[in-house]
DNA sequence: AATCGCTTTCAGTATTTCTTGAAAGTTTTA
DNA sequence: TAAAACTTTCAAGAAATACTGAAAGCGATT
């Protein structure tokens, strides 16, 4: 198999992986062609690499950036954009989880704290369950929030030596 | 406000959760609703409460039951079948982790496995970045994979007792 | 100030994904 | 064995989402 062919399959895997999560496949795909790129790319490159159109291109591209994961350069006497995408991977997760969690995981915490500062009249079983379930709900997703809090903070080979070491058998 | 609201506003908030994480909406609703009924519930009740079809009731309960989230039961002298929601939220969530790893992580594994094998010929400079690349990916979604099979193993409190003293400040 | 090279926008279109509802299937009851 | 009670399937339709391409914008160059 020829490099430029793996490549192919990993920019594939890449854009099925993240429409899978919510992430559409092009703007997966443009990021993951910019990881096996050496060089900055332009539009145009884009737009041929994955035969999309230059609104398409685009639009993913921008987003990319408003994502921190990818970042514009300019190449000197080139009149065009360039375009660069982050190749640590730890960093790309994090920055995907640290979007992720204020766009979703923040507002659920919202509704949880409301619902569970409701003060409701009748306390019949059922509404003590149900009062008991979101205490459940909002505990998780606390914990969760503290966690991905903390991995912001850390160093990935910290993290991750600490991980493996508590799971270790 | 009332239960009824309140739990409705939890039926809409999970759908909407799930519908962004890659699990379509009505199935999350479904979910949601079993986990706030104390109650077993018919496919009928299901219906009337989420104002969807049979079909679409009937299929999204099947996946659920797929996923090992809900539970077929009969009740003495009913002829139809009533369906209860796991209400453990750690559970629900090992669950869930537990059936997009295999789904999701494992194949990517499989093709990064693939990737890295590879016996490409020419060592160029740009050949070799790329499988710095793989190997780093490769490296990440290994320790995601262990982290995952880790917290499978794991009582809940022992991994978030765990876990919180590692980012206690 | 007009042209050039490139970027951005967005209305319309295509594609994917979800939902419906009616028909076929299954099990129970009479 | 026929009808009733309920479940499952699936083709067609609806809704959500992504993509296109042409036109408008914008700044540099002549």
């Amino acid at each position: 198999m020829q490099v430029k062919e793996a490549k192919q399959q990993f920019v594939q895997a890449w854009g099925a992986l993240g429409s899978q999560w919510g992430i559409n496949k092009t703007m997966a795909q443009i990021h993951a062609l910019m990881m096996v790129s050496t060089d900055a790319l332009s539009t145009e490159e884009i737009m041929s690499e994955l035969s999309i159109s230059r609104g398409n291109a685009n639009m993913n591209i921008r987003e990319l950036t408003d994502w921190g994961l990818v970042t514009k350069v300019f190449k000197p006497g080139e009149r065009r954009d360039y375009f660069v995408g982050e190749k640590d991977v730890w960093k790309i997760a994090r920055q995907v989880a640290k979007i992720r969690k204020t766009r979703e995981l923040d507002p659920i915490l919202k509704l949880l704290t409301n619902l569970k500062e409701l003060d409701i009249p009748v306390k019949n079983e059922d509404t003590k369950q149900f009062q008991k379930l979101v205490n459940e709900v909002y505990q998780l997703a606390t914990k969760v929030d503290r966690l991905i809090e903390g991995v912001f903070k850390a160093e990935e080979s910290w993290f991750w030596d600490k991980m493996l070491k508590l799971f270790a058998k």
